[in-house]
DNA sequence: TATTAATATGAATACTGTTAAGTTAAATAC
DNA sequence: GTATTTAACTTAACAGTATTCATATTAATA
């Protein structure tokens, strides 16, 4: 009894790389099961997805997603998370030179909602409806959440840095900037027929008039 | 066979008034379901409230419930109805003289926003939930969403004759307005562990720094 | 008192997330 | 090459869900 394992990594034989292969494997399913998902979520909405059609999608068993996600609210978590690096990339194809700050903060603004447009359902995934099943998300330490904010606050303090803006404090600034452009998004998102303004003259004016609110 | 009503109206004898009692306590029952609904969604989450919670609640069985609301989603939508009103009636508690425009207006965006932040559920019920459930809701003649626009609408629309606003759109200002609350409202509701500035002051400036970009 | 109408319910349908126990198949040990 | 261990996956089940339909109860009227 008590058998010890001696060959954890004295891994001698032809079957080198068999656990590099299973972890391929293993890596591989979880993206499917991870994409099965977003697609679903996003067409049909989070809660009118069941772990049953995600399992039917993927020809597994319900209880396999098991395996790699703890919960329905983690794999919304996964989900969310590749939205929010997906959100970063596509603000950092932008990084122009800082000369002209204010031009680049605007342009990022009109990417941020062009993005929350583009793929509503993704955006209130992550920004309205997982907080409701996760609580307590702040901004973790090297978090992808976190590196979208810090974007924005490199951006808002060389605006302040050049007295662009009015000297006041950067997080705020940033707060704010995040609020117009946040509730733009949602309230065009979530009622389509409300009559609007013309959408982009809509998103246009609410970054400019932030932008003029702000500035010294 | 084929029994014909005569007494439709020519409703002689004592009985006079029990079809209005019936009507009232048919009304009664309806409030009761609506006030617990709405009590149960604000605590404990309009997902995890089951049509038996309610029920038991109100120690009625399940599907009586089904004689007084379509199902679900109407209980929602009249729970979403009432708090509209409650917003409505807030905002117009104010109703101060309209010298200073710019001032009734900061001072509703802060009411606004406060309103939000003392019923989060019933906020988020109201502006994100109902939405994803009841498509197609714009602004309907005579609704109480309406009328709360026009409140907005109103207040804006002084601001601009008396010059202090740009001599721009409305519509586009007011929904600028509108979408600057909407996201502080939001977020500070979704993100309550976001590193924050201190709350009323980031209420107070995003409202302050939107009506600055407003004016002339 | 009998009839009619309004109101409420029990049982059933077809789902849901999740868990515990069991099965199968692959990799390792001897 | 066979036995054992480990990993991957599935079956069955639990306790719950929204909603519908046929039935029962209750109250008002004829």
């Amino acid at each position: 009894m008590n058998t010890v394992k001696l060959n954890t990594f004295v891994n001698k034989g032809k079957a080198m790389g068999t656990k590099e292969r299973r972890a391929r494997e293993k890596e591989q399913l979880r993206q499917q099961i991870l994409s099965a998902a977003r697609e679903l979520f996003v067409n049909e909405g989070y809660e009118n997805v069941s772990m049953r059609k995600i399992a039917n999608k993927i020809e597994y068993s319900p209880t396999t997603i098991y395996l790699y996600f703890k919960d329905k609210a983690d794999l919304l978590d996964s989900v969310c998370q590749e939205t929010l690096l997906n959100l970063l990339n596509t603000l950092e194809e932008l990084k122009e030179d800082t000369s002209d700050p204010v031009e680049t903060l605007r342009k990022s603004g009109k990417i941020y909602v062009e993005f929350g447009l583009k793929y509503p359902q993704d955006y209130k995934l992550t920004f309205v409806i997982r907080p409701q099943f996760q609580e307590g998300l702040g901004l973790q330490e090297g978090s992808i959440g976190e590196k979208v904010f810090n974007y924005l606050r490199v951006m808002v303090s060389e605006c302040i840095k050049q007295k662009i803006f009015r000297q006041v404090d950067v997080e705020t600034t940033g707060q704010v900037m995040w609020s117009a452009v946040h509730g733009v998004t949602l309230l065009l998102i979530d009622f389509p027929d409300f009559p609007w303004t013309e959408k982009d003259t809509l998103i246009d004016t609410v970054i400019d008039t932030t932008i003029k609110g702000l500035q010294a």
